[in-house]
DNA sequence: AGCCTCTATAAAAACGGTTGACGATGCGCC
DNA sequence: GGCGCATCGTCAACCGTTTTTATAGAGGCT
């Protein structure tokens, strides 16, 4: 009759008639363990095995100051941008067998302060930070270089101190947003920009004016028209929306309109509808990053896709890379990696008819 | 000049000139902090202070046997119904100062299985099983229930052994939503079901059928579709368009359709567009769940509303009544909590015109 | 004077592992 | 015969807390 208490490395090593020492080597195959004969270590497995041993990590990690945990900073789990990078993320952490503690920031600074120091506490092993849409401070850069925990922010460029980051190649997505509109025979195009606080609007923009430059269109203020500022991404919905009745107000005609992101998008969508405009025979529409929504509104959206889960599967690559070199006192790389976005053709854009 | 290594318990005794014991029963409030005058405390926690002294949690953990962590365990992440419960869960352990160990289990049993043994090697004072899809298996109760670790269901009902369960009262639902199209005037109504393996399939089936019977609403099964078994949670927008096509060409006309979810509905809404129908001039349609795309689709989702934020926030707050209960040699309450769901009318529904 | 009960604090023993230093043995080699 | 080296293990320290037990003085009571 087993008691039912936890089995500890002490019991596998009374079992197998060894020191938990060399149980601990044997089932860490650490490097002590060359010496070990194969019968030895066949002995203290099958003796865990019997036991049905299982190490407690929390011991394990206060001993070897290896937490087996990465912490997830999420600026808006509500974000459907989020959750295929978490998803590529906790798949790739699976693989690795390390576990992601989640922390949500709400988009509030001081949770995301607040979230940090509880995540080093927890000596996790490496950061990573979803930074879909909050302005990141610079406090960041202050406690993570110092305390060396690796660290990737996802969907922004940055380039502070050691911090890696992965982003989407804005730029060129949004040329190639401007590209299909301009292929289709669209002329006189509608934007939506995104709100000026956020990097990757800037970004989307300059793709968008170096296109038009090449291209010859010319950019009409009185077809352009931006976002508000707003902590809620689901915000742009409205947003989106309000701008575009607002554009068709103004009475100068646009056959195509390119909105900063997807649910901007279907804010046009909607809009278009209410003033009983046909998308796309009356006009085409293209959004940016292809949320889950994207693919299921009426008409389906035309955008371009960041490939939100392999970026959320890279990120956890390189911290784990730094977490290795790091073990080995090599020096830890910073990485920042620019990923291509792609076109997604859908229901929303179509040739200019005329 | 600081030493750069993290400062201990050890450091705070040096400093305030105390011993690490009274230290730690000082700055934990123990029972014992009863008999240390106001003067000691003021002077070990502003050396404490001073120090920018954190505590470890790993040790803490180690030792008193609390983790201050639970295992929120999602059956699939990508499901736009989990985020909002996430979002409930975190908020509520933020509150109390705990973090979350997330696993997403891909609706696959071995990674289910695999991650809640890692969960409890990591001994979570608390498991969240979010279980919106997969049929969950007994396995759950077996290891569960002996390892002590209250226990929470979100999205489900169910009763084993000792495991909470928060779940939507689905029949209320249901009954809910046929008496809104009654209530336009809706008499011949068709039907998407979900598939059979879900329990919240027969659930919302048999509001239909209670409702039906009182309100003689006779149910034709001409009208009614069922929606294929399978793992994701997004096929259902292809199965409910190609399940609509497939009612539509039955010939028998209706003027009204309740779809399982919104998922389900929105894949409806694109089959009556297709055909050139219009909704909700041609057709009304019902979804259920309230995800965050039924009020963005063209035209916006008449729904009904799952709390689900608030479904996770109570589900936290079982799990942490369950643990202080266990703490002071308590029974642990075991709570099954059904709650309502709440009509959304927008756009798909309107009022039989004839 | 002896004995309890409070106070106020410290010492020591966990918690469950990992790890560096070391011991013992056996062998090859000069 | 002594030395060096490879092999096989163990000991004891350590990670940073919490918690139980101990110490010790001060009153209070009999």
């Amino acid at each position: 009759m087993p008691k039912s208490a936890v089995v500890t490395i002490r019991d596998v090593a009374r079992e197998s008639g060894y020191s938990a020492s060399t149980v601990s080597i044997v089932l860490n195959n650490a490097p002590l363990a060359r010496y070990i004969p194969a019968d030895t270590k066949q002995r203290i497995e099958t003796a865990a095995k019997r036991l049905g041993y299982r190490p407690n990590p929390l011991a394990r990690s206060l001993r070897s100051q290896r937490s087996n945990v990465v912490g997830v900073m999420v600026f808006d789990i509500t974000d459907p941008f989020c959750t295929p990078i978490i998803r590529g993320i906790e798949n790739s952490l699976y693989q690795a067998n390390y576990l992601s503690l989640l922390a949500d920031a709400h988009n509030e600074l001081h949770r995301f302060e607040r979230y940090l120091e509880m995540l080093l506490d927890r000596r996790v092993e490496g950061l990573i930070v979803i930074a879909n849409w909050l302005v990141t401070d610079i406090k960041l850069l202050a406690d993570l270089t110092q305390k060396q925990v690796p660290t990737v922010i996802v969907g922004r460029e940055i380039d502070i101190g050691t911090v890696s980051a992965v982003s989407v190649d804005n730029e060129a997505g949004a040329r190639t947003a401007l590209d299909h509109l301009y292929r289709l025979g669209h002329r006189d195009i509608a934007f939506l920009r995104g709100p000026k606080s956020l990097a990757s609007s800037g970004q989307r923009w300059k793709g968008i004016r170096r296109y038009a430059q090449s291209a010859r269109i010319k950019l009409d203020a009185k077809l352009i028209a931006e976002l508000p500022e707003s902590l809620d991404p689901n915000s742009s919905f409205e947003a989106g929306a309000n701008l575009t009745t607002e554009l068709l107000r103004r009475g100068k005609s646009f056959s195509a309109l390119m909105a900063y992101d997807d649910i901007t998008a279907l804010g046009a969508l909607r809009a278009f509808k209410k003033k009983g405009l046909r998308v796309p025979e009356d006009c085409s529409v293209i959004g940016f990053d292809d949320v889950s929504q994207a693919a299921l509104s009426l008409p389906s959206l035309t955008t371009v896709r960041q490939p939100m889960e392999a970026m959320g599967a890279l990120s956890i690559g390189i911290v784990l890379d730094a977490i290795t070199a790091a073990n080995q006192k090599r020096d830890v790389p910073v990485v920042r990696r620019k990923i291509p976005a792609e076109l997604v053709v859908r229901e929303s854009t179509r040739q200019l008819s005329k």
